[in-house]
DNA sequence: GTAGTGGTTGACGCCGCGTCAACCGCAAGT
DNA sequence: ACTTGCGGTTGACGCGGCGTCAACCACTAC
C-alpha cells in the first residue's frame, strides 16, 4: 500500500500544494497520515475522494457542498439538480447582461447627440435608437416631437433627474406590489397617478388614454423595457402596464 | 442647494445605508459635506454620480473600474468592451456547464449500473449513453463488448483508477505540448504510447491502426470529448489526435 | 561551515458589501 | 433626572477559494 506525498499528489492531479493544505484545513481532504516534520501522505483513497472533489468541482459546485455530498448527507443527483436551476439562472442573468452591454456600447459609439429619449430610462440609454422609430410609429411624428422639445425645454438638472424620477416611481411601485396590492388598488394607482403626471411633463402634452395604454403596452412588449422593469422586481412591467390601463379607464 | 441625509438617499435609490458608507470609504462616492456627528449630506451633485455609479453597476462592472470611468482616466466604452469580452467568456462556459450538468444528472438517474466507458474519463461520465452508441458504430459490437469485459474483469480499484491515469496523461500531454514540442517529438510519442498501452488494456484488445486513430477522431469531433480535453488545455484534444496519427504511422 | 532544495505553518489579500456590536446625540415618556 | 428608543455613527468579522508572501525547519551536497 504506498503513498503519496504533497508534490507527488501535485503532480498527479494538477493541483496546487496550496490548495491540498486548504482541503486539509477545512476538513475536506485529510491526508491519511503525517509525520516527519508534518509532511502530509496521501494514500489510495484519499487520490480517489480527491478525483471525485476535482470532479464536482469542475461543475462549480461550492466545497462545502461537495463535502457533504461525499460525506452522504447529501444525494448528489439532488445537490446537482439544485445547482442547475442556480447555473442557468446565472447563464441567463448573462445573457441578458450581454445583450445590454452591448447596446449601451453601440449607443456610447452611436449619435452623440443625446435626443430626450436618452434621458427616458438610464439604463436604457442604449435603445434611444430603436426606440424613437417605435416612438414614432405608436405614436406619430408630432408626439415625438413635441416631447423632444419638451424636454430639451428643461434644464440640465432637470433632465438629470429623469432616471432618478423614473427609479424612485420604480420602487415604489414594486412596494406597493409586494405588499399585495392589487394593480387597480388605490395605493398602486397613487403611484400610477405620479407616473401619469411625470410623463404628462416628459410629453409635452397630456397623453390620452389611448397613448398611455400603448405606453403601458411597451413596457411589456419590448424586451429592453420589460429587463429594465425586471431588475427591479420580476414582473413589474406587467403589474405597471395593469395600473396604467386601470388609471386609463378611470380617469383618461 | 438642499442636501438630503442618508437615509433621505436611501429611499430614493434604494441601495443601503452600509453601501453608501462602504462607497465613501473606498472613494467612490464621498458625501458633499458632513457634520453633527458625522452625519454624511449629499448635493444633487452626487446624486448624479450615484446614478451613474448603479447604472454602471447593473452592468457587473467591478466597482474599481466604475471609479476610474467617473475619475476620466478610463474610457467608458473601452472599458464596457473589454467587460463585454468577459461577460460573453462566462456565459460561455455556463452554457456548457449547464449542459455538463444536465447530461451528469441523467447518467445519475438513468441505468444505475456501471458500464465500462463510465469510467473511460470522470468527466464524461455523465456521456455514457450516448457515447456508447457512438463506440457500437465506430468500432462494432465485438469491440465495445470486449471493452466491456475487459473493465470488468478488472477490480473496484483498477476500475477507479481509470480517470486518474487519464487525467495524469493528459497532464503531461499538456506539458510537452507547453514546452513546444511537436506532436510526433519523441517527447509527445512517450506520452502517447503510453496513453496506447493504456487504451489496449481498457479494451482489453490491441488497438489497429484504423481504430486507434479513429479513437483520435472522436476526441477531436465529439464536443463532450473536445471539452473535456480543453479543460487541461484548450487545443489538447487535437493536439492528442496528431499524435496518436503519428503513432498509428510509425508503430501500427 | 554554507548554500540549496523541498517541505511546513501562519497570515494577509481579493470583492462587495451583510451583519453584528458598541457607542453617541437627541427627543419623548415616566 | 432618568430611562427608553430612534437614527445615526464607527469598527470589525465573515463570506469563497485559494494566491502569495514571509518565516522557519530538515536534509543533502559542496
Amino acid at each position: 500500500m504506498r503513498t503519496w506525498s504533497t508534490p507527488e499528489v501535485v503532480k498527479l492531479t494538477g493541483v496546487t500544494s496550496r490548495t491540498l493544505r486548504h482541503y486539509d484545513a477545512i476538513g475536506l481532504l485529510q491526508p491519511a497520515a503525517t509525520g516527519h516534520g508534518g509532511m502530509r501522505h496521501y494514500r489510495e483513497a484519499e487520490l480517489l475522494r480527491l478525483q471525485r472533489i476535482l470532479l464536482l468541482k469542475r461543475l462549480d459546485l461550492p466545497l462545502g457542498t461537495i463535502a457533504e455530498i461525499l460525506e452522504g448527507g447529501l444525494a448528489e443527483a439532488e445537490a446537482l439538480k439544485r445547482h442547475l436551476a442556480e447555473l442557468r439562472e446565472e447563464r441567463d442573468r448573462l445573457a441578458r447582461l450581454t445583450a445590454t452591454v452591448e447596446a449601451t456600447i453601440r449607443q456610447l459609439e452611436g449619435d452623440q447627440t443625446m435626443t430626450p429619449e436618452t434621458w427616458f430610462d438610464g439604463l436604457d440609454a442604449a435603445k434611444h435608437a430603436e426606440w424613437e422609430a417605435e416612438a414614432r410609429r405608436r405614436w406619430g411624428d408630432a408626439a415625438v416631437d413635441a416631447s423632444d422639445a419638451a424636454v430639451r425645454a428643461m434644464s440640465p438638472e432637470e433632465r438629470r433627474a429623469i432616471p432618478t424620477k423614473f427609479d424612485e416611481l420604480h420602487r415604489r411601485l414594486a412596494e406597493v406590489r409586494e405588499a399585495g396590492e392589487p394593480a387597480d388598488s388605490a395605493a398602486a394607482q397613487a403611484v400610477v397617478a405620479d407616473h401619469y403626471e411625470f410623463i404628462e411633463r416628459l410629453w409635452g402634452t397630456t397623453p390620452t388614454a389611448q397613448a398611455y395604454r400603448g405606453l403601458g403596452a411597451l413596457y411589456t412588449d419590448d424586451p429592453a423595457f420589460t429587463a429594465t422593469y425586471d431588475a427591479v422586481a420580476t414582473g413589474l412591467a406587467a403589474y405597471l402596464r395593469e395600473g396604467m390601463d386601470a388609471y386609463a379607464d378611470a380617469n383618461l
